[in-house]
DNA sequence: AGCGTTTGACTGACTGTTCAATCTAACGAG
DNA sequence: CTCGTTAGATTGAACAGTCAGTCAAACGCT
């Protein structure tokens, strides 16, 4: 079998290439329906050296879900940074799980997120990545909320952890069904419904539904 | 191309030992891993009548899976509907998506709704059969509300399809992270969560968070 | 030369679908 | 009642395409 190989810095550039091609075609097609072959051809190599550099179909395709959320992760964790505002940036948060596309991500992290799902619940390797992944968005969430409660933003005794447990499940049941384009729970109201979650649960005085005007 | 056949009545039998090994099968394995070969020998017949029958693998996968989400709820509705208390019966909608397995219903109908999530994102048939379904499953949860509404339980001022659609989407989370066996999320966290927010939107007096002890 | 890297042709296994042949049961004519 | 006819159901094998992974040869640094 081809052992997993090389370490190069040259090597470092078009390993990414394959990760960005592989996450890019996931999104598109599917976990099951991405090819080695088309990995490579988007890569601008041939599908032996995809082998050679993954060693496995498998291995290349969690290593990819892995490689695009991590992209999530960073970029999402950059942006907030720049954000001081305690609303300003729950709505940021909340703008990423409804409204798909954060700049610097991979292109249409979206569909990545219902395939990672599905292929957890059978791929042992991708359950274990989809938890340490989750667990680091949570803290994330969690690391607001506690600089809220710094800022004197949100009530001192709500329970940071659980919150960001229980804001992060009813994001995600949101930009489920965003990203299934359900007719009934459109972007604006998902975001009104998130937003309401948190303003309850952290004791927020009601603000506006939207900073930005709605696009229409 | 093998042109979807047969009407007479013994058929119906046979075609739905078919939709029920392939639901099943689906849930094992997932979509893209089920094989005609597999739904056949697990049906008891050959891969040529799966293909006789439903005319191609698409088909047939598509069918199944409304075929089981159809009987989930036609097994939840009836259960529901021999149960007048209505703290009682929405504890049982928490306890159908925190806890898998309802009597009647396709065995392990966990993986097939990450798994329809998954397919919906390509397959513009599954996605209208989701859309139908989830549909139902919200106007099931709708006429719930309304009933308790009736019968002075719930608060009047509440706006039903609303409460209907962002419950939904607080059991969709909570149920995703359920299935895929989150250490943060636990059974008994997933309940406490949905109870808590359906007490605070519907106006209802707090209650003992399980009505049957914790199994343990 | 020597090494890691890269290629692309190739293989071997797998699987959806087709198809000709067989079976079953209902039916109607004699 | 019986037997030939027929239409649908069912089978099993063959077909044709697809793809992950292998391999021997070429490449290009140092």
């Amino acid at each position: 079998m081809a052992e997993a190989a090389p370490q190069t810095e040259g090597n470092e550039a078009r390993r990414r290439a394959m990760l960005q091609a592989a996450a890019e075609l996931i999104s598109e097609r599917g976990y099951g329906d991405t090819r080695i072959a088309d990995v490579a051809k988007r890569a601008g190599t041939s599908s032996g050296l995809v082998i050679y550099y993954f060693g496995t179909r498998d291995r290349l395709l969690v290593d990819a879900l892995r490689f695009s959320e991590e992209s999530y992760y960073d970029a999402a964790s950059r942006l907030l940074d720049e954000q001081r505002d305690f609303r300003r940036r729950l709505s940021m948060l909340v703008e990423w799980s409804c409204v798909p596309e954060l700049p610097g991500e991979v292109h249409g992290s979206w569909g990545l997120w219902l395939d990672l799902w599905s292929t957890a619940l059978r791929h042992p390797e991708v359950r274990e990545a989809r938890v340490e992944l989750d667990s680091r968005w949570r803290d994330l969430v969690e690391r607001i909320v506690r600089e809220g409660q710094e800022s004197g933003d949100v009530r001192a005794d709500v329970g940071t952890r659980r919150f960001a447990l229980s804001f992060t499940v009813v994001l995600d049941g949101l930009s489920t069904q965003v990203a299934l384009d359900d007719p009934e729970i459109t972007s604006d109201l998902a975001h009104d419904i998130a937003m309401e979650y948190a303003e309850h649960e952290l004791g927020l005085a009601k603000g506006p539904r939207r900073l930005k005007p709605r696009k229409r």
